[in-house]
Order: C-alpha cells, then structure tokens, then sequence
DNA sequence: ACCGTGCACTGAAGCGCTTCACCTGTCAAC
DNA sequence: GTTGACAGGTGAAGCGCTTCAGTGCACGGT
C-alpha cells in the first residue's frame, strides 16, 4: 500500500490540498462543514503526518531534545534521569510530541549536539540540565538564533534563558537547622561533581547556615558514585572531627553511607543521623529507612516541559520556581544526644 | 543568515546539485578530486544537512525509536533502563544517529507509538523490549512493512524477529543449583511482573531446578517494586516453610529483603542468603553488600543496537545471545547450616 | 443596479534533499 | 578509424506538506 497524502484526501473530498491542509491543522480557511468532511475522510484512510514534511516545509519538528552529558555508568542509578524524563513525556504526550535524547560524554559533545540539531532543523527546543558556573551552553543557547530552550537550574545560572529550579539553597538551610535543632554539633555533607551548579550552590547554603548557628560543617568531595560515598564516609566517621549527621547529595551515596556506618559499627540514627537528598523508592527500602530530601521529580519534568512549550510558542519566558525539596525525617535522623 | 543548502555547495563548487549529494553521501558518481573539493566547500560554508528534507526524499531519518510501556514511578529506580539506553547511545553515537524515546502508560499506546512512527516515517528502526507471552508487538512488527525492529528477550518470546537475549533460564539454574550445593533447602524466589515473558522463563527455571536437585522451591509474585518486595520478603519470613534464600528479580527488591531482614532481626548471610538480580552499583553499596546476578547492561544495550543498524542495513537477522548473568557471590549468600 | 467586503477555497511555489534518466568525453579493443 | 563501455557529471522530477497570492461568490449598503 502506499502512502497517504493530503492529495488523496483532497482528490476523495474533492477540494485541493491546500483545504486539506488547513483543516486538518485546525486553522481558518475552510467551512466547518467541509472542515468535518476532510477529517472524516482522513480519518477513514488512516492519514498521519509527515513528519519530514511537515518540518521540510518549515513547520514544527514536533521534537524536542534533551542531551545527557554524563558518564554511561553513572547515568545507570541516578535515577533522577529518568524520573526526570518520564516527567517530559508525559506533557509531552499531550502535544504528540516526542523526545529526542541523546547521552555523550562531555559537555563539548553536548555543544555539538546543539549545534547539529539546530542546522538540521531536528528539534523545536532543547531541554538542559546539570549546569555549570559560567556555562558555556547557556551563552550559546542565549544567542539570538539558537535553538528554544529551557534550563534546569537556578536562577543565578541560568542567565536569560528561561529556567525551572528547585531552592536547593533553602532546602539545604533547612536540613542544617532541623539538625541543629535536634541537637548536632558536627555536621558533614557529602557534595556531588564540584563542577555542577547546584553543588556549589548547595556547599554555599551548607556552609553558611552552620556558620550561622555556630555548628561545625564540613564537606566532602565525590563524583556521587556509591564507592565515593562509601569512601568519604569512612573518612569521616574515622576522622577527628567525626561529624554526628551526614546529609549526602544523593540517594545512593547516603545508602553507601548506611553500609559504611553498619560496617563500622556506628549505629544510625543513635551515633549517626543520615539524609539523603533525592527521594526515591530505595529510600523507603533500606532499614532504618533513609530519611530525604524529597521533590516530585516526575512532576518537575512535566512542568520543564510545560515552559519549553511556552517558549516553543513563542511565550516569553522567565524564571520558574518548581518546588523546595522538603525533609522527610525518616528512621535515620534522630536526635543527638550530648556528647 | 539563511540556512546553507546544497545549492549553495554547487554554485560555490561550480558542479550540479546532484554531485554534492554523491560527494556528501560517499557513493560514486563523481571523481576523488571533485568530491573533495566539494566536501571542503561544504566544511568551509559549515554546511548540516536537513533531517527533514533527506528522509522526505526517502533517505534515512537516522533515528531509531525506543517505547517504554512503564509506569513513571517505577522507571525511575530501575536501573535497567538508563544504563541499557546508556549502551543503545553509544552505538548510535558512532552513525550519528539519534534515540526518539517515548514513554507510555501500557502496550496499546506502545503500539499506537509504533503506528505512527511508521506512518510518519519517523524512525529507521526500534528496539522492543519487555516482551510479554503471545505478544502483539511481536506480530505487528513482524508483519510485512511495518518498522524494522530488534526485540530484546529470550528468542522463544520472539518469534521470527530479531533478537538479543540473556540466557536467564541457565542464570537462574546455576543460582538454585549454588544455593542447593550451599546446603540450602527451602528455596524462594520474589518475582517481578507476571505478564513478562522473562518472568515466565526464570520461573519456570526456578521451578524445575528446584525440582531437579529436590529442593523446596517458593514463588512470590511482585510488580518489581521496593514495597512489594518488602512484603513479599515479610510474607516470606514470616511464614511457615521460612525459606534460607531468595533469589530476588531486581536490586531495588533485594534492597528491601535485606531491609526487611533486619527489621525483623534475621541474620544475612547467617540465617538468610539474599541473591539479586541485576547487579548494580547499589549492590556494593549495602552492608553486608548483595550478592547478584551481574550483567553488563551497557554493553548489552550496545549489542541491540548494532543488531538493529544490521536489520536497517537489511542484512538478515536471527537471534543472539549476548552472555549469561553470572553470580557474583558477595556478603549476602553463605552455606546454610542445617536447621 | 453597483460596488465593496469578506469568506471559502484553489493552485502552485517552495522547503532541501535524493535519484534517475540522460549527456559528454576518454580510452581500450578490434 | 570506429565502436562500446564507462567514469564523471548534469538537471530536473519528485518526496508530502505549508502557505500565499488569487479567484469566485454571496451579501449588505447605498
């Protein structure tokens, strides 16, 4: 069978395709009479789309992007990725649009990426995560032919580019003082790739509030894999200044973190209170479960996806607030009691 | 600054518009010295092609589709899918081709997906995964002109399509057959969505060893997550042919069982050997870290994605084992002691 | 009766590429 | 010297859609 064109349905409804055209994309130009006995004609030949067409003629892709700049087997469990996705194609799903997705290793070849797909005209707009300070991508993205996009990140990265952001910096604070208040003195936090955004963002919020109320923070460094987790907890919890609370910037380095405590034998949360920033599943998997910071991530996709629409349509973009990550005091957060 | 088109190549070039398409695409019809000119004309006027405008003139639209009929929540924290896509990624990298990811709520917007990707032209080729028994994926794609695809299972879910597999029937016997030589009788396995095929395939695995080597062997059914593997595990070790293994089918579950176990106060490995499948970074992570089924998922991911560039090629397909778990025994399996 | 206006609709020109039928010049074979 | 084969190259016809300049017609106002 061949394919179904617009000039089929033109010739069966006897109008020309340029009616066809018009009705089927919902616009003015034809009656609702004829309008309804296109659609039905199409609809009885089993019309879709072009997409190549479609886009050839300089409509829409009905496309959008989202490139991955991380290493393969680290991509594998953080499961916020794909939360994080799943959350784009639902909204996505309502506009039949689809996700173009592409994971490299480096942010050059994330560049390269852009660059390729706007010169192919591939995709109406681009999704951007995991930004850095001083950004290259969020330069080139600002350029005045660049492609669409929206970035996930805080406003302070983000530049001009439209963006949704959690208030990490505020969720943060708020960790460190409900463990203050319950009576930690040594606070640790186990930071993620220094190069993120976030992470510096998250360092800045750590370190002034326990400044603020007179506890001891410090932080470790990792590249938030499980086996830097572990390590940098034995670091600590060996340490001089062993902390009594570690907050870790990720779900599985705080479940790395539990282990290490069971191994060393600190008992959590009596010697030791643990979060875990990123809520999931695993969180309310492990015993004692893993107290967290939580956030809808499904939900902060959609509404990504949602403001890319906006500026896809032209809207005028801005910056987006989604959620503060809220605590959730699990089993392993306790009081400390005094030394 | 107007889009560069092969025109503009030809008129620089001083050849027709046909030659830059030979010269570009590799294929003969002009001379070594013309086509080099022409592809340095090209790389000097930054030239990209137009996806759009080479798969209306039916070319390639080097794209291949992935649909994920799963429920957001529980895609999340399966690692699976981000490392296997991870794998398909690097493969495709290599022909500059993208990934149009889709994710969907069941198996009729699955096949809705691929409907309309064909009817679009809209990908080369798909990769299927997730088989089901009897499934209608399996028919559809294997009718005469619907989408090239390479489906991931066991090459009896399959049918005459192309298929990459992982022998779990053999994974899963080895494992019985370990924790049988371990000195363990009562046997469970906590199993993962019944409607999948490889549920199927390693419960029967499960149930004739067991069988085999005379041991009792238990089945209790999840929706692979953390919670319903929590219960099940309760269920388990609560009840009255308390087993001294469970062989679960993802990580997440796994993690639960331990949790579960510790709540409950069994002893792992002393009084309860906990074996996962899917081997993660999560399973290094636990204290005392689990014992898993190991699989490199990246490189299976690869693996499907050169079959299925064979299949777009045209070459002829057949079905590939791509390896079998292997147990890696760590701190959750030990000898059972006889009751 | 006449004009102007607006709506419904037509037809063809692109969009940027691939491909196919067709030319042209060269050179080996006889 | 003639033929044929062939490499090298041309130019235009699509691919399926959008869009824009028109055409025709009904209808209200004068």
């Amino acid at each position: 069978m061949a394919r179904i064109t617009i000039a089929d349905i033109a010739r069966r409804a006897g109008v020309s395709t340029g009616a066809v055209s018009y009705a089927l994309n919902d616009r003015p130009g034809v009656s609702a009479a004829t309008r309804e006995r296109i659609l039905a004609v199409a609809t009885e030949l089993g019309w879709a789309p072009s997409s190549a067409a479609r886009s050839l003629s300089g409509a829409r892709t009905e496309t959008v992007g989202l490139v991955l700049a991380r290493d393969p087997s680290t991509l594998g469990f953080e499961s916020f990725y794909m939360q994080f996705i799943a959350g784009i194609e639902s909204e996505l799903a309502t506009r039949s649009y689809g996700l173009l997705l592409q994971v490299v290793p480096d942010l050059d070849a994330e560049m390269r990426a852009y660059r390729k797909w706007r010169a192919a005209r591939r995709v109406d707009g681009v999704v951007t995560v995991d930004l850095r300070l001083d950004d290259p991508r969020v330069a080139w993205l600002s350029e005045p032919d660049s492609i669409p996009a929206v970035v996930v990140g805080d406003p302070a990265l983000a530049g001009d580019l439209t963006n949704v952001w959690t208030d990490d910096a505020r969720a943060m604070r708020e960790s460190v003082r409900y463990l203050a208040t319950a009576g930690h003195r040594q606070i640790a936090r186990v930071s993620g790739v220094q190069s993120f955004g976030h992470t510096h963002i998250r360092d800045e919020a750590f370190r002034d509030e326990a400044a603020r109320l007179g506890v001891q923070g410090q932080i470790a460094r990792t590249d938030y894999t499980a086996d830097q987790g572990a390590t940098a907890t034995r670091g600590l919890l060996t340490g001089v200044e062993r902390p009594s609370a570690v907050i870790y910037d990720n779900d599985v380095m705080a479940l790395a973190g539990l282990g290490v405590a069971s191994e060393l034998g600190v008992r959590v949360p009596d010697d030791l209170s643990i979060i875990a920033w990123d809520d999931s599943p695993l969180c309310e998997a492990t015993y004692p479960r893993l107290s967290a910071l939580s956030h809808d991530v499904t939900r902060f996709g959609a509404h990504v996806a949602r403001r890319l629409f906006d500026r896809i349509d032209g809207a005028p973009g801005g910056s987006f607030l989604d959620s503060t990550p809220i605590l959730r005091p699990r089993g392993t957060t306790a009081r400390h009691s005094a030394a």
